[in-house]
DNA sequence: GCAAGGTC
């Protein structure tokens, strides 16, 4: 009787065979290490995720013919593929496969891991060995004890939750590279423009930008509101406070009784303390961390992005210095051993007197999340490391371990105690009030300082009046939502549903490099294509867009996993609402091309570094698409404008020339197969059209001459 | 040249 078991990745099965008995372990290949317990004649192969893929079958190769709409239609269009570098462990499973005669798949016990162990491997299983017994082993951690429980009740395959995640594949398969296809041969034109070969159109991609492009809206049509506060600085013992008036803010209709308020105490002294009370306030610790909490953590202090962020913890977890960092729980199992962490931040030299005092007062339970996803623990440090560590080998692995080593330490700290203290004072009977949080006791801020909100220093009053420094008058205005922030956008995408704890920060990236968003100060810009795109793509394609359309297939996943619907059913209907929605876009598509040949007229125009020669305030506009091209002024009130040569491919330089301070242009004309240069200045070009005279080019001029592009006195 | 989902 011997045994298979395959796993998802390398952990899994190391853990799995070390809980049945003495492992040995036998290295295949480079990439490729296999777990035996030969007490037992088990065998484990540890997979690297999915082994398979789905991909165009070699009639859909081109992205021309047949037309993309046909992967929609054709059943045949896509296949699924193994996946490049993964042949050792196709080889390995079916090798032990022929020797074995149970197979049990263990990979994760959630959608996509029956998909990678009932889909993608069990087939080659299968194929060498086809009477062979097959079971599952459903963990709910990688711990010695659920391991031996659980392999001693194995349970029946749930090819249904695997059948789920093969819908997804498939809709996501036919979905992205129909309409990825089709969109990058409509705009081929337009792509060279933005010197991008393709553009991409995916489910949860499209449905990201769309949202991104939604807040560049709202900030655009942002019509800000100018609203008034009433403040007093106020003395007290140790220096000044700001206390705000009780009707703040005030709004434009009521401005004028803002201002009468402001008028009848302006010059008052003395406030009157009608109130002064404490309230005490317990914080209570973070709970733990899974991974999309340490990626809001990280990507917010650090200001790094969610991608950089996950692999710095994917580098720490294989450089085992933290647990799994891919998973959805954030609670511990109750015997997860915490005191042999803790032992060890007993000896570091920062965290030390945090870590002793935690276990003086007997602080060995952590706080807890909302939900134990029964896949890994909560993100943990598994080391105690000073910076200076020679197993950190960037200093970012050494801020964000900072990071996650003393969030798991505040799991266990003190509550924090704040003390929120609220003043009220009157001013000439107007009311104030002030309210100062400051911190009394740290508790776990102490080892957690990023956690801390900003504090104030409590405020000693004697007697009941109170100095007053100056009463201040604010006009302010109404901001716009901010821009999304790596942060942001990995909330956003949570709330939505778009995309997997793994793939939000790769999506997050995609955008960027394929230029339809660019982040500028850690704050992520729709580009012009970007905007193109969504614009035009809303009045055909809305449902695609919204976020809902995820949420629907999603549903009807759920009901594949339940047993409720048939893969077939929820596939093909996806594919008929895709498709009526992809005749859609065809029918339109001749607008769009139109919108192309205008593109340039509408968004990128490129302006002139120098100003209007006419009006002298605003710089003008390089018009240069098909038969027109001319200087326009950006200012709709001047619109004056000059005239360019007709013939040569024009450039606009930076530089400018001596004589008026105009930009000037190259001009690349080609003659019987060579190339002429020669430049020109619009506005010298124009007067010298004006005099009928030829003086206009750069090289007609007496007093200087273009040299390296540049404007340059002769001698 | 394409998606989104695993994992390294």
């Amino acid at each position: 009787m011997a045994t298979l078991i395959i796993t998802e990745k390398k952990k899994a099965a190391e853990a799995i065979a070390k809980a049945l008995g003495p492992v040995k372990k036998i290295k295949k290949t480079k990439i490729l290490e296999i777990f035996l317990v030969p007490s037992k004649n088990i065998n484990v192969i540890p997979l690297r995720g999915h082994l398979l893929e789905y991909r165009n079958t070699d009639v859909f190769k081109s992205w021309t013919n047949p037309p993309p709409r046909e992967i929609i239609t054709n059943h045949k269009s896509i296949k699924k593929f193994q996946i490049r570098g993964l042949s050792p462990f196709i080889k390995a499973i079916k090798e032990y496969a022929k020797r074995c005669d149970h197979c049990i798949i263990g990979t994760d016990a959630d959608i996509e891991g029956c998909n990678i162990g009932l889909f993608d491997a069990l087939p080659f299983v299968k194929q060498e060995n086809p009477k062979i017994k097959i079971s599952q082993l459903w963990l709910s951690s990688l711990q010695k004890n659920e391991i031996i429980n659980k392999f001693n009740n194995l349970i029946v395959p749930k090819y249904s939750w695997g059948e789920s995640g093969e819908a997804r594949a498939i809709i996501d398969a036919f979905i992205g590279f129909s309409a990825t296809r089709e969109i990058t041969n409509t705009l081929r034109s337009l792509l060279n423009k933005f010197r991008v070969r393709f553009t991409s159109i995916g489910r949860v991609q499209t449905s990201l930008l769309y949202l991104i492009y939604l807040r560049e809206q709202e900030i655009l049509n942002f019509v800000p509101e100018p609203y008034f506060l009433i403040d007093a600085d106020l003395f007290h013992i140790n220096g000044v406070f700001r206390a705000h008036h009780e009707l703040n803010p005030f709004k434009s209709d009521n401005e004028v009784n803002a201002r009468q308020i402001f008028h009848k105490i302006r010059n008052e002294k003395i406030g009157k303390i009608i109130d002064n009370s404490k309230k005490v306030i317990r914080i209570s610790p973070p709970t733990p961390l899974n991974t999309s909490k340490a990626l809001v953590l990280l990507t917010k202090n650090l200001r790094i992005s969610a991608n950089t962020a996950m692999q710095i913890m994917n580098s720490l977890y294989l450089n085992k210095i933290i647990t799994y960092p891919r998973t959805d729980s954030d609670v511990y199992k109750s015997d997860f051993n915490h005191n042999e962490i803790l032992q060890k931040f007993k000896l570091h030299p920062q965290f030390k007197y945090y870590t002793i005092n935690l276990l003086k007062n007997n602080r060995i339970n952590p706080t807890k999340g909302k939900k134990d996803m029964g896949d890994h623990p909560p993100i943990t440090p598994l080391e105690s490391l000073e910076v200076s560590n020679s197993r950190f080998e960037n200093n970012l692995q050494k801020r964000v371990y900072d990071l996650l080593a003393r969030h798991y330490l505040a799991l266990f700290g003190d509550e924090a105690l704040e003390s929120k203290q609220l003043l009220k004072i009157l001013i000439k009977e107007e009311p104030f009030s002030a309210q100062i949080v400051s911190l009394i006791s740290p508790g776990f801020l102490e080892i957690a300082p990023f956690l801390k909100p900003k504090y104030e220093e409590e405020i000693q009053i004697i007697g009941d009046e109170i100095p007053i420094k100056e009463i201040l008058f604010v006009e302010k205005e109404t901001q716009p939502p901010a821009r999304y922030t790596d942060t942001s956008l990995l909330k956003l995408m949570e709330k939505n549903h778009l995309g997997t704890k793994s793939t939000r920060p790769v999506i997050i990236k995609l955008l960027l490099t394929r230029s339809l968003t660019k982040r500028v100060k850690h704050h992520y810009l729709i580009t012009d294509l970007g905007k193109f795109i969504i614009e035009n793509l809303i009045e055909v394609w809305l449902p695609f867009l919204k976020p809902d359309f995820t949420k629907r297939v999603e549903e009807k996943l759920e009901e594949i996993k339940d047993k409720k619907r048939k893969l077939k059913d929820v596939v093909d209907e996806i594919r008929k609402e895709f498709l009526k929605l992809f005749d859609k876009f065809l029918i339109n598509k001749h607008k769009l091309i139109s919108k192309i040949d205008n593109y340039q007229m509408e968004y990128t125009i490129p302006l002139t570094s120098s100003n209007c020669p006419y009006c002298n305030k605003n710089p003008m506009k390089f018009i240069n698409i098909k038969n027109k091209r001319f200087l326009v002024c950006s200012d709709e009130n001047c619109k004056k404008f000059l005239s360019l040569p007709k013939n040569g491919k024009l450039e606009l330089l930076n530089s400018v020339c001596s004589i008026c301070d105009f930009n000037i242009f190259k001009v690349v004309l080609r003659k019987n197969n060579r190339s002429i240069i020669y430049y020109l200045c619009p506005k010298c070009w124009n007067s010298g059209l004006k005099s009928k005279s030829s003086k206009g080019f750069c090289n007609n001029c007496n007093e200087y001459q273009i040299i390296k592009g540049q404007c340059i006195k002769k001698f």
